[in-house]
DNA sequence: TAACCTATATACCGATCGGTATGGAAACAA
DNA sequence: TTGTTTCCATACCGATCGGTATATAGGTTA
């Protein structure tokens, strides 16, 4: 199983090949098809185990004291995952849900319902922030948190084109230093 | 061949197929190798089309007085195409460096290689905006120059998930009211 | 009209895509 | 031993991939 995530990882859904897969995995096609179903639902279990294993630091990121300890963590973390030597470089959810024929268009949806909910999650993070001090009265929760994702995805392009590890810890820095209020 | 460069545009090199490539071009698969040769310079041209008539709002906003007039340029240009009604929402380079299979890597190193000759104008840019006194001394013109970069990938990445425009303006301003120095 | 050249359009190439039917070996019951 | 059941690997399915050979249509020259 998290073979077939490493493989999502890097081709995205539908540059990642039965072939590929099954070779990962170390079974045969049927034997993948009597235990996931077909292509779609594997890719949705892997996405389950990414959540799981990979996005588990958002969870305790929003629960940093002050909305740059937030912004700090998440980014952080992110970037520990999309950087991790024995991982493929990047986002799974930025790989799978940019380009593609249209044959995944319900892949798409699902990658940005998920995305969605997070947002939301950080979105309300940030207005507790705005109440309990941490941030500047012009600061409006919903935009900054547009653009604290904004950051994490572009981070994740870069570093799925290969950018080093040290360049983007001086991206966040640069990131963290701007960042508004404590 | 402005045909071409939406199809590109729209499912990146490999979601791309021939069939929907000279359908939309309204020729037929001979006629397009006798013309372009084969896919892959197929697309390249098509970079080429999408370099001169998309990404040339980036050479006069390095042009702007200052920094921030630099910065603010290239963040309302590349929104204006990323979301273009008439163009694919998202861009052209992210879309096609991102995941895909094995076969297209020189694919993706034809589009870092253009990608780090930008930055390195960009970069150039922002030393003589330090020198001018544009930047504070603290602020390092390559770092600050990769997170704008990572600003523009991430929010093409926003758009190509059909975030709206309105929404991504209101991040344009955020990034703007964060710039440091003028 | 006859010969010829070019240019396009159809039909096809081997490879690969996601997905499945089938045959044969292993395990179990009688 | 025989019959039966289970399970999995191979071989295959139609569709599509990028790319090409061939045949026909149209225009030009004699």
């Amino acid at each position: 199983m998290s073979a077939a995530l490493q493989v999502f990882w890097r081709r995205g859904y539908e540059g990642a090949s039965l072939a590929e897969l099954t070779e990962a995995m170390g079974i045969t096609k049927p034997s993948l098809y009597a235990c996931f179903g077909n292509k779609e639902s594997l890719f949705r279990k892997a996405l389950d185990l990414y959540e799981r294993d990979k996005l588990c630091y958002v969870k305790s990121a929003l629960e940093a004291p002050t909305s740059r300890g937030v912004a700090e963590r998440l980014l952080r973390g992110s970037l520990a995952i999309q950087t991790n030597s024995t991982d493929p470089k990047g986002c799974m959810g930025v790989i799978s849900s940019v380009g593609g024929t249209a044959h995944s268009e319900c892949i798409r949806d699902e990658i940005l319902a998920r995305r969605t909910s997070s947002d939301r999650a950080l979105i309300e993070r940030l207005e507790r922030a705005r109440v309990e001090g941490d941030l500047p009265d012009h600061v409006e929760p919903p935009a900054l948190a547009c653009y604290l994702s904004t950051v994490m995805q572009g981070m994740a392009v870069q570093a799925g084109a290969g950018v080093p590890v040290d360049r983007l810890e001086a991206l966040i820095d640069t990131t963290l230093t701007m960042w508004p209020g404590r």
